[in-house]
DNA sequence: TACGAAAATGAACAATGTTCAAGTAGAATC
DNA sequence: GATTCTACTTGAACATTGTTCATTTTCGTA
C-alpha cells in the first residue's frame, strides 16, 4: 500500500478550511472568551455551513480541543526556545516566557486549563502529554542545580515549581481578582524563584 | 423606620426555598460538575417551577454565584478555624486545610475560580472581597516570621504564597492531568513551605 | 463523459436558558 | 370575615445554540 498520497485539490481545500476554522475559533476565544464561542459564528465567519464544522471536528468539543492543542503547542514551542545556558537563569527565563505567553493569550490559556469535556469524556491523550512535557521543562535545569539528589524527588520538585508558577501567574493575571500588573508580576516571579532556590541550598550568584 | 421586620409566613417560605435551591444546585455541581448544572433539574428536584428559580436568583449566573458565595464562605471559615499558635505551623496548617477542602470539594472550588460571567458582567464585589480575605490569611503568620520587613512586601509575599499553594493544589488534584494522591500532595506542600521559608531566612525548628 | 465516493448544505430537531401573561396565596384594610 | 391589594408562582411559549441527517454538490477516476 502506498502511503504517500498525492495531495489532491480536495485534500488541499480540506486542510485549508480546517486551518481557517481553527484560526477563527481561536480569534473568538482569545477576544471574547471561551464562553462566547458559538458554532454558528465560526461557520459564518468561515463562509461555510454549520454541518461542515461538524464534518471536520465531530462536535463542539472537537473544535475547542483543536484550538487548545495548538495553544499548548505554541506554549511549548515558546518555552522550548528559551536559552538553556545557566540553569538558574534558565528557570527565570522559563517563568518569564510563561508569564509573557499568559499575558498575551490569557483567554487561550484559560480555555486550555479550564475547559471541561461533555459527559466525562476522557481528556485527549496527546494534549495531556504535551502539557506534561511543558511541565517537565523545569526538570533539566533543576537537575543541574541539584546534583546528587534523588531523581524522582527532583522530578516532583519540577512539577511542583511549575504548578506554583502557574498559580502565581494565573491568579495574578485574573482581572476580576484585582490583577497585578505584568511587570510587577515579573519581579515577584523572579523573587519567588530566587527564594525557592536559596531554600533548596543553591548558592546565589 | 423600623428595620426589625416580623418574619411573615411568606418570608419564611421564601428563605426556606432559597436555601433548598442553593443546596440542590450545590449538590449537583459537586457531584457532576458545573457544566452539568441545569435549571430544570434544580427546579424539578426542589419541586417548584423554573420561573421560581428565576424569581429568586434573577438568572442562571445568579444561582451559580449564590453557590460560589457559600463555597468561599465555607472555605474562609475552615481556614479561619486553623489554630494560629506558632506562625510556621500556622502556615502549614493553612495549606493543609486548603488541600483538604479542595480534595473534598473539588468541583465547588472549580466553580468558584473558573466560572465566567455572561457578557462581561462584573464579578460580584462581595465574593471578591471574601476571596481576598482568604488570600490574606497567610499574611499574619508571615509578618510574625519576617519582622522588620517592609509591610507591603510581606503582603505581596503572602498573596504570592497563597497563589503558589493554590496552583500546586489545583493542578495536583486535576484528575485529567494525572493527579497526585492527596497524601503525596500534602508532603509536597509541607516541603514547599519549608523550602520557601528557609529561602526567606526563617530558621527551621 | 459517466459514475461513485466524499464532502457540503441547511432545514429540522433537541436541549436549555429566559420571558411573561395569567393565576394564586398571603397580607392588609375595612 | 369579606374585600382588596400585593407579591409570588406557574408553565407555556420563546430564543439561543449544539446536533443530526436526507439531499445536493463537488471532485476523482474509469
Amino acid at each position: 500500500m502506498n502511503n504517500v498520497q498525492v495531495e489532491s485539490l480536495r485534500d488541499r481545500k480540506k486542510l485549508q478550511r480546517r486551518t481557517l476554522l481553527i484560526e477563527i475559533a481561536r480569534g473568538l476565544i482569545a477576544s471574547k472568551g471561551l464562553r462566547s464561542l458559538k458554532i454558528r459564528d465560526v461557520a459564518d465567519a468561515a463562509g461555510c455551513s454549520i454541518g461542515s464544522v461538524y464534518n471536520e471536528f465531530g462536535d463542539f468539543d472537537g473544535l475547542i480541543l483543536s484550538v487548545n492543542r495548538e495553544t499548548v503547542q505554541a506554549l511549548t514551542a515558546r518555552l522550548t526556545a528559551v536559552p538553556a545556558d545557566d540553569p538558574g537563569r534558565h528557570l527565570h527565563r522559563l517563568a518569564d516566557a510563561y508569564l509573557a505567553f499568559a499575558a498575551e493569550h490569557a483567554n487561550l490559556l484559560r480555555s486550555l486549563f479550564e475547559h471541561r469535556m461533555e459527559n466525562d469524556r476522557p481528556f485527549p491523550e496527546d494534549i495531556l502529554l504535551m502539557v506534561m512535557k511543558a511541565f517537565d521543562l523545569m526538570h533539566a535545569p533543576l537537575v543541574r542545580l541539584l546534583p546528587g539528589r534523588d531523581g524522582e524527588e527532583v522530578a516532583l520538585l519540577a512539577r511542583m515549581m511549575f504548578s506554583a508558577v502557574h498559580g502565581i501567574i494565573s491568579l495574578g493575571l485574573e482581572e476580576r481578582m484585582v490583577a497585578v500588573p505584568p511587570d510587577r508580576l515579573r519581579e515577584q516571579l523572579a523573587q519567588f524563584i530566587d527564594t525557592h532556590l536559596a531554600g533548596l541550598g543553591v548558592p546565589h550568584k
